[in-house]
DNA sequence: TATCTGACTTTGGTATACCAAATGAAATCG
DNA sequence: CGATTTCATTTGGTATACCAAAGTCAGATA
């Protein structure tokens, strides 16, 4: 998902993504003020292209500007969650439509075969590795609605939420049910039935929201 | 839509609001390289802040840095606006089927409103007036929804094919069918139909895909 | 004449300089 | 002792400086 923090791209980039990670890890927690000399002295960059990483990174959510106070990690309450996962949903429902519609052989079995390791990793009850794998599905899923805008839009959206949605402790029962979910994802994505995969996949994200909505409730009431 | 360009803005907001006009308006065209010293003193704005606004603008995808020469305004081929398209209807749907579940009614109220205008203005044959309407009511329904997530996600695809989607010709016959569909969107919206609201508006985007793509193809071979 | 070459110029990438507003701390006043 | 005023410092906003890579073009060469 990076851009590209390799050592040939401007230091713009690096900069975005090495406080992508930070922002995503939690090294820097909501609601944290950005100070320009001292992230840029911990970056290794100088204050330009770290201010233009910050742009970028507020285009994407994660970071506001607010007026005479510079840059802040972004805050995430109940409502931004919600709101962000509706759309998500949406997102996901066309996904799989399109996928269903636009999937061919090869994409369908490298997207079973990554299935059947999630289930390994679910049986194994590693959840890093679950999530790996369960993000690695849903992206190859959008890839094969071959639609870009709609990669770099879940993309964009789902950054703002992975902060937490990722920390979601799953139940036991919840784990199930996403495994699930998924087990008929992949019928009805070899059944090339949009409908059903659409419809799965909405249902899929509901869930998600309600795992992230009671563990973030929980947790951290006021997470900024 | 401007961010905001008023004069107490910073200047990074000021220069991305101007760009995104210059852009939109096609003062800029597609493919055009962005020279940062001249475009600065264009602006009245040093290079600091206006390679900020470039990043903002690419973000948004108006923009695009090309390794080793810098920004060029983002050309828009047949490819980007079907896919653009293809998820600016689902996020249209989206927001009708919020907003009739959400909507109160001096929201309401005031759609009609505008919806009575914009039919007046079809009446007259007033191009300009017609498009402004439009694009304030589906602004509105948007806003209806709830969603400042989905609303923000509308707005930044939106920009992209803006250049392209004002300037398809309607032909007499597709905007009569274009204001009987919006004469449906307020019924549906006044019966709090989500499901009715979200299939008139998918379609209703599925029409100003065709009638762009149909512009494009014929003015425009490569708008690049 | 066509092509190559090398100095000059332009341009993006990055760092630094400067300023004014905001912040924080010490001194002063009630 | 608490509130407040003042001054030093920090910080974001903006402009400018510097560099190396790309681009340009005249002149030399075959």
């Amino acid at each position: 998902m990076p851009d590209d923090g390799s050592l040939l791209a401007p230091l713009p980039i690096r900069a975005l993504d090495a406080l992508r990670q930070l922002i995503l890890d939690g090294d820097l927690p909501a609601g944290a003020r950005l100070n320009e000399r001292a992230l840029g002295e911990r970056l290794g960059v100088s204050r330009t292209p770290l201010r233009e990483a910050l742009r970028m990174l507020a285009a994407e959510g994660l970071v506001r500007h607010e007026a005479k106070r510079g840059a802040v990690v972004a805050p995430l309450d109940k409502a931004d969650i919600e709101a962000t996962f509706e759309v998500l949903a949406a997102l996901e429902g066309l996904a799989g439509e399109l996928a269903a519609r636009r999937i061919d052989e090869p994409q369908l079995a490298e997207i079973k075969a990554r299935h059947f390791e999630m289930r390994a990793h679910h049986a194994r009850g590693d959840r890093a590795g679950y999530f790996a794998a369960n993000q690695d599905i849903h992206r190859r899923i959008a890839a094969a609605a071959g639609n870009p805008a709609l990669v770099e839009t879940f993309e964009r959206l789902n950054a703002r939420v992975k902060r937490v949605r990722y920390a979601a402790n799953l139940t036991a029962e919840r784990w199930a049910k996403a495994v699930e979910e998924h087990e008929r994802m992949i019928h009805a994505l070899d059944a090339r039935d949009g409908a059903a995969l659409r419809a799965i996949l909405e249902a899929h994200l509901a869930g998600k929201r309600q795992s992230v909505l009671a563990a973030f409730s929980g947790a951290s009431e006021a997470y900024d």
